[in-house]
DNA sequence: AGGTAAATGAAACTGGGTATCAATAAAGAA
DNA sequence: TTCTTTATTGATACCCAGTTTCATTTACCT
């Protein structure tokens, strides 16, 4: 599976940018979100966040997901495994494709998908603003494991 | 909005074929999500329910609906309003289009869905065995309201 | 350094959803 | 029809992710 990273301190220049004070409990989270491997949820999160930094409050942690996902640094998954896990954003590559048997996510070039849409505008009549697309199956890695 | 209707009577007959025993709880539940022309959470329906058939336990409704969504007869919507509404399922229109002013969901032709699934498959080599979309923004009607 | 408001943490709270279990009622047998 | 069996139901207690509250802390500006 290939995976695709993202730089903490884009994100954290990024919220500097939009007025946020720089704490540590910012930092810890970022870091945790901007290099995790698989989707993540705001209780794994906070899971990890204690382990560096113990007192971090679990509305700490939800009130950064909140942010984050405001600026659109992460976006929510809406799997399998329920709708409570975030990954990283990655912008041009809004398709996301989860492995069902290792979790992992994979970002698709997603301008197959800007068609769809203009052909389903076309055909509806509907003015469409946003879009949603998921795949699940088995990555190439699970494929050869098996 | 086109809307699309389906037979309780289908449901009923799924059920009965499933082995389960043909109750008025059921029956209840089934005729409101067939009938339904909005997404409908369980709390929903269970008020509903309640309407025609007051000792209806919330218990029933979600076991119900748990029920329906195993037997493919409705499925859940991941979408602004939250992950916990439900719509009838249309073979062969996996695609959803929901209205962000009225609510309404509409369902599309989802061809042009299972060319860009095989052209994703073809260019990452992952096997997707299933997929999620869908669409948000104006309806034709809504449009016209504005 | 000092003032100020944003950010935090602890803890109480909310509400959707689940587990339990005794009571009910559907389906088949007699 | 009545009887028996067992799935289904409803009431209640429960769980837990997520939110609210508010006193305390801390980043930022001067």
């Amino acid at each position: 599976m290939p995976s695709k990273t993202v730089n903490p301190e884009d994100w954290l220049a990024a919220l500097d940018k939009s007025g946020f004070r720089m704490t540590t409990a910012q930092e810890t989270l970022v870091n945790i979100f901007a290099h995790s491997e698989y989707p993540l949820s705001a209780e794994q999160a906070w899971d990890a966040a204690r382990q560096s930094r113990p007192k971090t409050g679990r509305a700490t942690v939800y009130r950064m997901v909140e942010k984050l996902e405001s600026l659109g640094l992460i976006r929510r998954i809406h799997g399998y495994l329920g709708c409570s896990h975030f990954v990283p954003t990655l912008p041009e590559l809004m398709m996301l494709f989860i492995c069902l048997d290792c979790g992992r996510a994979d970002y698709l070039d997603s301008r197959p998908l800007d068609d769809l849409i203009q052909q389903s505008e076309h055909a509806t009549g509907h003015q469409i603003t946003d879009s949603r697309l998921q795949l699940f199956g088995a990555c190439v890695d699970c494929q050869q494991n098996a």
